[in-house]
DNA sequence: ATATTAAATGTGCGCGCACACAAATTATAA
DNA sequence: TTATAATTTGTGTGCGCGCACATTTAATAT
């Protein structure tokens, strides 16, 4: 019993105070003689008071609106797996007042970003949660969510000049150092030719990409393996029948020995490539466990995927913003997830252990 | 303010009867008629409750003593963090009148587990986290914890036929699949003699340690390779003078391409042995992200690394046992936790992140 | 000196649940 | 029928916090 917490009832008695004047010296609110704020204050520098945050969170009986502004998940199934981190911690805090309006924009259009920003900036969320894949177009909202005080939390892309309440994502660099080591290792220790392969068909994410393949090429550099001649390729629309020329183009180039794709939509595309061109020789190295590469994975298509963790990272950024909100407990500014390396001996491990 | 969760009180107006007879149908403690149990049921059959455990907890204002059986974390930094998780957990429950009480017994000696695990009983505990490395030593005891109706969770090591909880760990046979395929890897397509070595100090642990060697084989089994010559070798206490001759005659032949080690432990000791010996064209596979590992692994003695966390296991473990207790969470019977692979160049963001 | 205003302090209530206990109803005995 | 026991039902209280409001004390005006 005396391992309890200390209450705010507790520090009244020891200051010889009421828990009007304590609540009042807590959250200085005023309206406290000098002589009372004293005393609180000697006992409150005495005990490390923590507040019992359930009570708190009891009592306040508040609706909490958190925005989620991301792109479309139809467009894309990585964003599919964001989706569903979001709607995973929406059903855990929904029964303690929490609600969360999602906001889809065009993964291709930036104006689309714009009217749907605006949209938030008129619903005055509670909270909000973005995935800013477009910079520039971002800036002014984030200077306007700063100005009325609405917490945001970034994920997928950093953008540290707007000093968000907390970002969720990856070292992209070291994701494309992490990429070449397992590609150095899936060549067997024969040199040839690699590819790093962007299909950039959302514009905004050009700088994301460029930083996974300076990772990639710094591992080979520090190696010093010049054995290794590394081309860069940058894809577009993959809709546009110049897509599937290029493409085939790159695979048809009998030295190649390796790929590695930058996003994880781009990766079940070119592995359905080389499967139909039957270039089982070369290896691929991609992004993340989609429906579409766990099957290519299974196949031995696709000889490794480093996890991004779409759903985690969602997920953690609803959980920093209730927790902020509610509990008010400051969230970590730089949530970097490990570079989860998947392998087919590891991806069932990773496929039944729920969200982690 | 519609979206706000159905109270027992509402349920109690719907039915047509009291709060406290809701109440008693809810936690089914009887001293209810048939008439009032029937609209009480029809109303919950209709609407899905979920209790406000936020209120339930507050409420409750109970104390809870939860005991942590597991190996003396002096005698192998593998246990050292488990411990760390526990006690990371109790941190984080302690206001809510969480208390952890830690049980070390002696790694390699089965009478002191039985010692430890009687001060336990005696202590009743509300519940208990165990890892139950000895295997014939704790049936009875947890015969006798389920007598009590003491909930217990297991980690690191599963006896399913003992209807823990919960048990949090990994798929070994898997683990050792995956480790295989790793080494398969290093060896860039070299093929040569590979070996597995168990460090078995604790006897306890030799079906575990078997497991992962089977998986190990079996990798290569179904790969049909020939070209590998696979042996097997068990070294005891690496303090007698015996350990360092029979690991130096192995670590001689010119032919070893590779090590798996199937523990933590064993894996810096090997390392040390690698190093002095300059045996650097030996790929090295073995668990978990020890300071000493890390150390190795930054050197490149040490190749690949399987995490095993178990900081993570712990914490989970007491983790579901609060959620057990407290929040009347039912936990999931196997936490299978990913079998996470640790390289150079993704070591970093796992060390920065956290327990994960 | 008393009346009025301002500042400081203390008290009460609700959040939703669990549990103890009081009240009401029904069944059984005298 | 009335008295008593057994069963069922309802009410009240506390958990710790935050906030609204009532009360007390001090400062100022008349």
């Amino acid at each position: 019993m005396n391992v309890k917490n200390i209450r705010i009832k507790d520090i009244a008695q020891l200051a010889g105070v009421s828990v009007g004047t304590v609540d009042r010296v807590l959250h200085n609110r005023g309206r406290v003689s000098e002589d009372a704020l004293k005393k609180v204050l000697a006992v409150l520098d005495q005990i490390d008071y923590k507040p019992n945050l359930i009570a708190r969170t009891l009592g306040a009986n508040k609706t909490y609106r958190i925005a989620a502004l991301m792109p479309n998940p139809d467009q894309d199934p990585y964003w599919a797996s964001s989706k569903s981190g979001i709607s995973q911690a929406e059903a855990e805090w929904l029964r303690y007042g929490v609600t969360v309006q999602s906001y889809f924009f065009n993964l291709y259009e930036k104006d689309s970003f714009k009217e749907v920003a605006e949209a938030v900036t008129k619903d005055r969320p509670d909270g909000i949660l973005v995935a800013p894949i477009f910079y520039h177009e971002t800036l002014p909202f984030f200077e306007q969510f700063k100005q009325e005080g609405i917490p945001y939390v970034l994920f997928n892309t950093n953008i540290p000049e707007v000093d968000p309440l907390s970002f969720i994502g990856q070292n992209l660099f070291q994701s494309g150092k992490l990429g070449a080591e397992l590609m150095h290792l899936a060549q067997n220790g024969e040199s040839g030719m690699l590819a790093v392969l962007h299909i950039n068909e959302d514009l905004g994410n050009s700088v994301h990409l460029a930083e996974k393949e300076k990772g990639f090429r710094e591992y080979f550099l520090e190696k010093n393996h010049s054995g290794y001649n590394i081309t860069t390729h940058n894809l577009y629309n993959p809709n546009e029948p110049t897509f599937e020329k290029e493409l085939s183009a790159l695979l048809d180039q009998p030295a190649l020995k390796g790929i590695f794709v930058s996003t994880s939509k781009a990766t079940y595309i070119v592995a359905s490539y080389l499967e139909k061109l039957q270039r089982n020789n070369i290896k691929l190295i991609g992004y993340d466990m989609l429906q579409e590469n766990i099957r290519y994975m299974k196949k031995g298509v696709i000889n490794f995927l480093i996890n991004q963790n779409p759903k985690r990272q969602a997920f953690l950024g609803i959980n920093h913003l209730v927790g902020y909100l509610i509990l008010r407990k400051e969230a970590p500014a730089n949530e970097l997830l490990p570079l989860e390396i998947i392998s087919k001996e590891n991806l069932d491990s990773y496929l039944s252990s729920g969200i982690h």
